[in-house]
DNA sequence: GTTCTCACA
DNA sequence: TGTGAGAA
């Protein structure tokens, strides 16, 4: 349980989140519209993504670019939804080594190295360890 | 400085 | 999809 909110707390501005996926702020928020994604807001309408958004959209990235249209992959998108909804018994994850914190922290500064050194490959795969 | 919405090429 | 305007 402290697994899915760890998933599903919002915690990057879109910003980050280009530099994680590799897409431009304008498709993410077309994704979005298309119903996608559905990052949570801060009070001042800034969206907020979750490590499920970011992993939902590294999805879809390879699904575009594996050329299937945003319909299509809305569809799978709800499959995936339901899945993971009627599946609470998720295997995944070995145990976190460190605190919540430890691990947001760490990633924001990996993430805003990574913004500066156009490194975004390394970080995804780094992150891949924590939702795969 | 960053992100938001909306409009238009 | 990209880009620019104007506001927060």
């Amino acid at each position: 349980m402290a697994d899915q909110f760890r998933r599903s707390n919002p915690l990057f501005p879109i910003g980050i989140v280009q530099d994680l996926t590799q897409l431009t702020g304008r498709q993410i928020r077309y994704y979005e519209e298309q119903g996608l994604i559905s990052p949570s807001r801060t009070e001042s309408k800034r969206r907020l993504y979750s490590f499920n958004d970011v992993e939902r959209l590294l999805t879809i990235k390879d699904f575009i670019d594996q050329g299937f249209n945003l319909a299509a992959i809305r569809h799978m998108l709800d499959n995936t939804d339901a899945k993971d909804a009627e599946s609470p018994k998720a295997p995944v994850d070995e145990a976190p080594k460190i605190s919540e914190q430890e691990l947001h922290k760490l990633l924001k500064t990996q993430l805003q190295e990574a913004g500066r050194f156009n490194k975004t490959s390394l970080i995804q795969g780094e992150l891949s360890r924590f939702y795969r």
